[in-house]
Order: structure tokens, then sequence, then C-alpha cells
DNA sequence: GTTATATAGTTGTCTATACCAATTTTCACT
DNA sequence: AGTGAAAATTGGTATAGACAACTATATAAC
């Protein structure tokens, strides 16, 4: 059931066991599962320690508390969540679809003006890449991104070749994305964007602007998309505040 | 600085008193607050009660921990928020704009097979609702609902007049809204959507259809906007997960 | 000066217990 | 059968302590 040998804290093993049970049907959507007390004797764990599973699973909306009558399961949420701050590999993936990249450009340069405030710049270079993005091996859409380069110093083609923007931030450095505005609006194609997508000129694109932010409040990226509007939409979760 | 007789409890008005320092700059974004231990011997309470308090700052995203260094104060988050379900006329007025409505249509009617699935209706009558959304004075969007009857038997059409079905929904009934799940897309005017947005047949529209869901899980609405994409942008917050 | 090494400080995990507040269940009384 | 009080059960709040894992700093060795 758990293993309290294990290096994985205890109450992250209650908390995928419970999932497991949910998946498993033994325990169902809008009843309530055993007390913590309960729990805390099948696991033989503190009640303290079956809590704080439970709180993250109420905080992932799985579960949710009453008091004096219980904790129950949540109705399903949707299949496939879709929500938070993604790249294009990871939307593809999640889609089901398998991305690639054409790199057209990677360089250092100076930002227009609008970036430069965007990205709150003076005087600095930032890197510019433009590439074609791909899924199953069809143009989605061109991606133009700017990235201060004083942020990461390091950054190579190679980098980009090799894994997601977005993964190299959390594994290779030690700073961390936390939030991103997305401004999305449509579009006509010009030559500038039908010729890479190969569609049409005249044809409607859906155009998405992304400032991302550090958990530092610092922005390090803002990312122009063009994307095919026959092949993509973008889909995304909201919950009612 | 907190009371310990206070009916609320310990750990929310540790989280107020923390809130309250950071407004007054006691506390600076980017810069650690003080250790757990600390805080506890300031409050005079556990150090499992100030990590409750911090837990929830955590989770609004207010702080940050970073283990074996500390606990940080998390830059101020965008001026004005723009996450969650809006209705139209919320989302206007968040952008400054003042919305009214023109009422093209509202019957009860069968559903459209496409429409039946996503709301999940069996041989049940839906209310159809076709809408002329202003901003300012200025079209800017048309609007289809669809409402399955049967979860709001009392719906007219002085309702929508009066009132922001959201607000309907919040005030004057006993059920509430979750969650929304969004598909937006670029399209091109046809005859149809171009006459009541007053613009030319081929320009560049932003169609965004909406499921929205109640806490119970049951789908409410399906809402199928068209927007003129020189007046409206779609604007929204994520955060990484 | 540079490099290991210890040390102190931080959050992360966990225990065992206690009492409170809200709800449900039980059961005696009518 | 119905009513109402008491008891049991549930999650909510809080304590006091312990050790682990990680980070930064001071110290010793080279």
């Amino acid at each position: 059931m758990v293993d309290k040998e294990s290096p994985l804290p205890m109450y992250y093993q209650i908390e995928e066991d419970i999932k497991k049970r949910i998946d498993e049907g033994l325990f169902e959507a809008g009843k309530p599962i055993p007390s913590e007390r309960e729990l805390s004797e099948q696991y033989e764990v503190s009640r303290m320690t079956v809590r704080q599973a439970i709180s993250n699973m109420v905080r992932n909306r799985l579960l949710y508390r009453e008091k004096g009558r219980g904790t129950f399961v949540a109705e399903k949420k949707f299949e496939q969540p879709l929500e938070g701050v993604t790249s294009f590999s990871e939307d593809m993936k999640r889609r089901g679809l398998s991305p690639h990249n054409e790199l057209l450009l990677f360089e250092k340069r100076k930002p227009d003006e609008t970036t430069g405030e965007l990205l709150g710049l003076e005087a600095e270079d930032v890197y510019y890449l433009k590439r074609i993005r791909y899924a199953d091996g069809e143009p989605m859409a061109v991606e133009e991104t700017f990235i201060p380069v004083r942020l990461f110093p390091e950054l190579t083609e190679k980098i980009f070749e090799e894994m997601s923007f977005y993964e190299y931030i959390e594994t290779k450095t030690d700073v961390s994305i936390h939030r991103a505005r997305q401004t999305i609006e449509a579009g006509i194609a010009e030559k500038e964007e039908a010729e890479p997508l190969a569609i049409e000129e005249g044809a409607a694109i859906l155009q998405i602007e992304r400032i991302g932010y550090l958990t530092t409040g610092v922005p390090f990226e803002r990312n122009i998309s063009t994307y095919r509007s026959d092949r993509y939409k973008f889909i995304s979760d909201m919950y009612r505040n």
C-alpha cells in the first residue's frame, strides 16, 4: 500500500494510493472516503500526515471536505485538464501530436522598442529566434521568440534543437517560471506568414503573444506565435473566481 | 499583532498580518521574510501554525518557498489580473468599457446534435439566445447561447435585459458556477457574421466557444461568440503548474 | 588565494496529542 | 410514530517536539 522505507514522502504515497482507489472505483464520485482517523490507522501514519495528503488533493480539486460530514470525491475533472502556461512542445504532446522544429534564425540583437519595453530592458541584447513549428510533420505555426541575454548567458542553438526552452529552464538553471500573460487575436495571412505555413494569402491565422515571467517577477521571454487556423484551436480550462 | 482570544483562527490572523507587513513595505518583494521559527516566536504560536499561514499564502502565490534558503515575497501580481471565467459584461467592465445588448432571438427549442452532446442532454429543450454585444455603443460580437431549460425553468427575456446571466445564477439561484472550457479559433467573416458586426466579408474574426459547468459537474451553457478582430483581443493570465 | 570541511540556519516531513465546531446517529421519552 | 436531548463521528485548529534535506557561511587545511 505505502512503503515507510521509500524515499518518497508518506503523504505523497498516500495521495497516489487514494487516487488509485478512486480510479479503481473503490471510492466513488460524490461519496465520502474513509475518515482521516480511519485512514491514519489503515496507512499506519499520524492523522496530520493523512491531512497533508488530503489537503493537497483538495487543492487540486480531486476531493472536497465538509466539516462534520466527511471528505468526498469530487466529480471527475476534465479527462485531460488544459490549464497553465505551456510551451509549444508541451502543448502538442498533450494533444497527442509529435512536435518538431525548423530553426530559421538564431542571433543576438538589440531589441525593438516594443520588445524592450515589454521585457523591461535598457540597452541590453536579446536572443532572437525564428522557428517553424511542426506537429506530426505538418507546419503548424511560425514563432518568434525574444529572450534577454543577461538572464541566460549560456544559451546556444544546440539547446533549442535538443530540448524545449521551458524544460531547459526548469532542469538546467536555478530560476523558475511563474506566470504568463497571453494575448490572442485573429488575423489575415500576409505573404510573410502564408509562405512558411504553406497556406494561401488571405487565410485566417491565430496570433498568440505570450510574455513570460519568472518567480522573481522578471520577464524572461516574449513569444509571438502565428498558427494555421485550420489546424489549431487554442483550448483552455478556466475556473470561476 | 494577533489576538489569541479572537474567534478568528490564529493562522488566518497571521496571514493578514504578513500581508499588512508586505503592503507597508516591511517585507519587500524578492526578499526573504523571517524564518518560520522566528515568526513562531514573534507571534507566540507553534511553528506548524505559522507554516499553515505561510502555506496558504504560497498557494495564493503571495509568497514562495525555497528549501534551505527561506520564504520569499513574490513580485506583485499583474496590476489587474485577467483570470478566470467571465461573462461578456464582466469582461467589458474590467476593460473599462460599457457593455450593452441587442437581443435578436429568445426561444425554447430542441438542441442540435452537437449542443445536445456537449450539454449532456437527451430529448430536452434548451433556451436559445442570439444577441449582438456592444461595447461603448460599438458592435463587438455576436453571441449564441444554449442553456438547458431544466436547470433554470424560470428564465425570461426580461432577466437577460436586466442583468448578466452569471450574475443571475450567483444571486438568484442556489447553484454556482465552477469552471469552463474555452476553445478559441480564427476565422473569416461570412455574410452572416459580417452584417451584424458591421465589417466587410473576408475580414478576420475571433470565435470563442465556452462550455460552462456548475460545481456539481453539470454543464449549464454553451456559448459561441464571434468577435470583431479589429476591436477585440482575448487576454488571459496563466500560471505555470 | 583556493579548496575542503564543519557548522549553523532554513524549509520539508512526521509524530502523538488535545480540544473545538459542525453534523449525524442513537436512544430515551412522550 | 414523533420529538428532543445526548453521544459519537467528522473535519478544523493548535501544540511541542524531532529528524531529514538542503543552503549559505564560517573555518581550517593546503
